[in-house]
DNA sequence: CTGAAAGCGCTTACAG
DNA sequence: CTGAAAGCGCTTACAG
């Protein structure tokens, strides 16, 4: 059961090591070994059943064609609808994928790097969070290919790609304006997040450019508050801003607890109230029906997070910054969409 | 931004790699290296940032300390509940792991595991889907250590942990049965899986055990069967069977199915019918209050598979079958437990 | 056109 | 107690 080297292969065709590699690495051509020794290379290894061992490959070029894909959490539905569709791209190119977590543990999130780079990973996609800036800025240092995915650092130059929150949430606004609603409030997350500030900022500009105030509209639940907190706080934002037609939600998690809220309250969906969600992580189908949603192509960032990586692989780190925002998409969940508003 | 090599500290500490190596190993005493100079090359390691280079300790002994995790789905939250407990439970012995998935495709799980033995995989933790088979048995002649997870073949000898489903059956059985339900159904699935014939098997037992009848009871779904056709065939089994009063789900698939049916029929849970689930992945979480679910200790089960393969990894593959079924606990969701039926 | 040789970074008998 | 040497399986200048 010894798999056979490279060596055994090179014995049994009668030449040396070197010409195996070469034919078996396309390079036939390149170093002029004839056609017929070539075939016969290749047929004897096929009949072998050779293959590289990776291993000795990586320790000799330095590379080993698997990528890491750091997320917040394995087990979240972001990473469900990322992992297969990142194999498969990476799969086209060569690529292996390892996943790793940082379970919101910042201390883990500098191990894992570290492990990573240590297995000669040979590239980074990586959903950051606000602890890893400085491993991110190493990994450029070192010249490491590095993609971020679904946020990014303003201070770092490096690629990334990520839904368009501005325009996502001008959208919905867009969309509720249109149906008659004009006191609308707006649920955000107090997080030091470029997308967060561009969605509250997309809201603003929506209402002011409607001649809306939304002096009492805003509420900003701590980002440290547990789900029970954050339900009271909505539950009572709901209560006590007066003539209340509708609320956006700034991510899904904030969209959950308001769900869990309006239930709580009695309140009818959409008529009582309507509700609009930024779904970060493309998981609005857990969303019942009647609730509108601005939907992350999580399919298309992570095609084109793949893609910058592989850019920057084929033709080393050029160091370019590369800012991707991708439209979001307006999703009515089910067929209940709330009708225009009567009673404005 | 070089890395430093075990020659370099070599080099710096003035001796010869190899006694760096033994140092660093461990086995300075074992080589009568002098308590002096061990502790000095451990300085200058840590002093230089020195870390062995895992490709090549791995291309030198064979082995990668890694460990290998093929579930079915990397989406589901059978996976989510897993694997961060088993990689927690691998680090401890200093293992890492990579997770993979055959996303119901045979051919994948072939081309998997082929992968994973090229790049030195130490073990293997496996979720069995009936066309691993021969891969599997393959695995096994090779002599690679091996845990089967939730499932096993009864044909190969290979260990494997997974809940005692007849067991569990058997405890939901007499919680419905002595709350005075008689009439219930068990809506399994037409699998040719150990698991499914050991919960009919009991479901038959403990009806018969308490005299009752299963003639008209039993209900089994095609596994082809796409979604709607599920749900159709148990509404009409719902409503077609005379004075049905529970249902057992043998799976938490069928349970969603019952789930969806019974809603679509417009029944009130638990008071017009009860339910019961076989929650083969420790989802019960998704389940709405009044549900009764037999929960399968996807932790312990976890722990145990990983115990499993360190024995086999510390003292070779003994070859022999260890089987191991952990007991499933009973979860009554919510707070809403049904009482005692009242007109059996 | 093809082969001998060095070397990636380590470990481990073997010889002092 | 410690070092020189071989070798894991490959790739790639270098020399014919």
């Amino acid at each position: 059961m010894k798999r056979v080297s490279l060596k055994d292969i090179a014995r049994i065709a009668g030449v040396s090591p070197s010409t195996v590699s070469f034919v078996l690495n396309g390079k036939a051509k390149q170093m002029r070994i004839s056609e017929a020794l070539a075939s016969k290379i290749m047929e004897v290894a096929k009949k072998e059943g050779y293959h590289p061992n990776p291993v000795a490959v990586s320790l000799r070029t330095g590379k080993s064609q698997i990528l890491g894909l750091i997320v917040e959490t394995i087990s979240g539905n972001f990473f469900a609808s990322l992992s297969r569709i990142i194999e498969d791209e990476a799969a086209r190119f060569g690529y292996k994928v390892v996943y790793t977590s940082t379970e919101n543990n910042r201390q883990k999130g500098k191990e894992l790097i570290g492990m990573l780079s240590q297995r000669q990973v040979d590239g980074y996609i990586i959903t950051p969070t606000p602890g890893m800036e400085q491993d991110i800025k190493e990994l450029i240092a070192d010249n490491k290919p590095v993609v971020l995915m679904d946020s990014y650092f303003p201070g770092i130059d490096v690629p990334h790609v990520l839904v368009n929150n501005y325009e996502g949430v001008l959208k919905g606004m867009a969309h509720l304006i249109e149906k008659g609603y004009r006191r609308v409030g707006f649920v955000t997350v107090d997080l030091n997040l470029v997308q967060m500030e561009e969605r509250l900022k997309a809201f603003q500009d929506s209402m002011h450019k409607a001649g809306l105030p939304t002096d009492d509209l805003v509420l900003s639940i701590k980002y440290e508050e547990d789900k029970e907190q954050g339900i009271h706080q909505v539950t009572s934002f709901i209560q006590n801003t007066p003539d209340l037609e509708a609320v956006f939600f700034a991510t899904n998690y904030l969209g959950l607890l308001g769900l869990e809220s309006i239930h709580r309250l009695g309140l009818k969906l959409p008529d009582d109230l309507a509700m609009i969600v930024f779904d970060d992580h493309d998981v609005f189908r857990l969303y019942p029906p009647g609730i509108t949603c601005i939907r992350q192509p999580a399919e298309e960032i992570a095609k084109t997070a793949l893609e910058l990586l592989m850019e920057q692989l084929g033709k080393g780190n050029n160091g370019g910054e590369s800012k991707i925002e991708i439209s979001p998409g307006l999703v009515v969940r089910g067929t209940t969409e709330y009708g225009q508003k009567v009673n404005k």
